[in-house]
DNA sequence: GATTATGTGGAGTAGGTATCTCCTCTTATG
DNA sequence: CATAAGAGGAGATACCTACTCCACATAATC
C-alpha cells in the first residue's frame, strides 16, 4: 500500500522537476486546505497545483503525510506567538494580543481549525506540536489572572472553545464579510475582563439583514 | 401542531395504522434530526421508528416535507417566546431570558440550528415562519437598548451569530459536557451589557484537559 | 545523444453513501 | 370475505472519495 518515497530516510535527492512539484503541492495544499478545510481531497489539491493526482499520491502517500508537513510548522508558529505574548509588559495586553493573532490565523485558514480542534487529522508529530503549545498558553492565562485583569474562572481550555466559536463565525461569513469574526471576538473579550469598563469599540460592523440572508444561502452545514 | 401539515390536502383520512405510523415518523424525526442534525437520512428515521423506508417516503415525499412539518411549529414557538420576553418588565431581563431559552432550544436540537441558519432546508413555509420571527426579535433588541442596558451597537443579526457560536459549542461538547454552552453564553451576555458590572457567575464549569481531549476525538468536522 | 532511472497524468477501480422506486406481501375496513 | 390501502426493504440510480496503474515523458548519467 504505502510505497516508497516516505519523506524519511531519503538517501537519494529528488529529481529537480519532482522537487519543484513537491513545492507546488505544498503551496496548493496551503491554499486549498485554507479555503475549504481538511475535507478537500488530494485530487482537489492536485488540480489546483496543475498536476496529476498520481503525482501528489507518489509524493505524499496519504493526506496525513501532507497535513503533517503543513501543520507542524503552523503550531510551532503559534507557540512562538504565545511566547512573544508572555513578554508583553501588560499581562492583559499579552493575552488579548495572543487571542487576536490566533483568531486571525483560524479565520484565515479553515484547515487549521480542523487540525486544532480535532484529533482525526495528523498523527504523532501534530499531536506533539499541539502539546508543546499547552504550557505556554497556561502561563499566558495564569499571568493575566494574577494581574487581576482576566476573570478568575477562566481556564486554558476556554481558549480552545473561543477559537471554535470564532472559527464558526469566520466560516459562516467568509464569503460576505470576512472580518465579521472580529466583532464577536471583541464582545467575548469584553466578557472575559475581571473588572470590565465601558464596552470596547467593535472592530467590525454587523451583518445587515440582506447580507445575513446571503450567508444563510451559502451555508450548507456538514459536507 | 404538526397535524395539518400533510403534503396532500386530505380528501380521505388515513387508515388507522397509517396515521399511527405517521406519528411515529414525526416522533422519530424529532429525535434523529435533533441528535444528528439535518444530515440524517429518511432511511435513518425510518429505521429509528421501526418502519420501512417506503413507508416514510409515501407519507413524506421528500425530506423537505418532513422538515416543514417539524420546524414551522418550532419557529412559531420561538416567536411566542420572543413575545413573552417582550412582556417582561425589565427589558434586559426579557432579552436575556430570550437568549437563554432559544440557546437552549439550539443546544437540544441540532436540526434547529441547521434550519435556522441555512436556507438549504425547508422552503416557503419555513422561510415564512422565519420571517415572522424577525420583527419581534427586533423589538426585543431595541427595547433593551432604549433602556440603556444592551450596548447600542448590537443589531438583531447578532442574535443569529450568537446562536451559531453557542450551537457550535453545544455540538462540540455534546457527548462530554452537554451544558457547556451555558458557560459561553454567560460570557457573551456579559460582553453585551452597555454598563457592565462585575462578571456574572458562569452557569457551567470549564472543560478540563482530558475532557477536551475526548471532545476533540469525537469531533469530525464536516460529514 | 543514447540509455535508463525516475517522474507524470489522469482514466479507471473499488467501495462508500444518499435518495427514492418498485413490487410483493400484509392488514384494516366495510 | 373482498379489496383497497399500506408496509417493507432490496435495489436502481447517481453521486462521491481514496487510491492505483501504466503508457508516456523527462532529467540525469555516461
Amino acid at each position: 500500500m504505502t510505497r516508497d518515497t516516505c519523506p524519511v530516510a531519503t538517501a537519494r535527492p529528488l529529481r529537480r522537476d519532482a522537487e519543484l512539484n513537491r513545492q507546488k503541492i505544498i503551496a496548493a495544499a496551503k491554499v486549498v486546505f485554507g479555503e475549504r478545510g481538511l475535507e478537500a481531497t488530494l485530487d482537489d489539491i492536485a488540480h489546483y497545483a496543475g498536476l496529476g493526482v498520481g503525482t501528489v499520491y507518489r509524493r505524499f502517500p496519504s493526506k496525513e503525510h501532507l497535513v503533517e508537513a503543513l501543520f507542524v510548522a503552523k503550531f510551532e508558529e503559534i507557540t512562538e506567538l504565545a511566547e512573544k505574548a508572555l513578554t508583553e509588559p501588560d499581562p492583559w495586553d499579552g493575552f488579548v494580543m495572543f487571542a487576536w493573532k490566533t483568531a486571525e490565523l483560524h479565520a484565515e485558514d479553515r484547515g487549521l481549525r480542523d487540525v486544532m480542534l480535532s484529533t482525526t487529522f495528523g498523527q504523532d508529530k501534530v499531536a506533539h506540536a499541539k502539546e508543546e503549545m499547552i504550557p505556554v498558553c497556561n502561563r499566558l492565562v495564569e499571568r493575566a489572572q494574577a494581574s487581576g485583569q482576566l476573570r478568575a474562572d477562566v481556564r486554558p481550555s476556554d481558549l480552545a472553545l473561543l477559537h471554535l466559536m470564532i472559527g464558526s463565525v469566520a466560516e459562516y461569513a467568509h464569503d460576505v464579510q470576512p472580518g465579521l469574526w472580529r466583532r464577536y471576538l471583541g464582545m467575548l473579550l469584553d466578557g472575559l475582563r475581571a473588572q470590565p469598563g465601558a464596552p470596547s469599540a467593535l472592530a467590525c460592523g454587523p451583518l445587515d439583514e440582506e447580507t445575513l440572508d446571503v450567508a444563510m444561502c451559502n451555508w450548507h452545514p456538514h459536507h
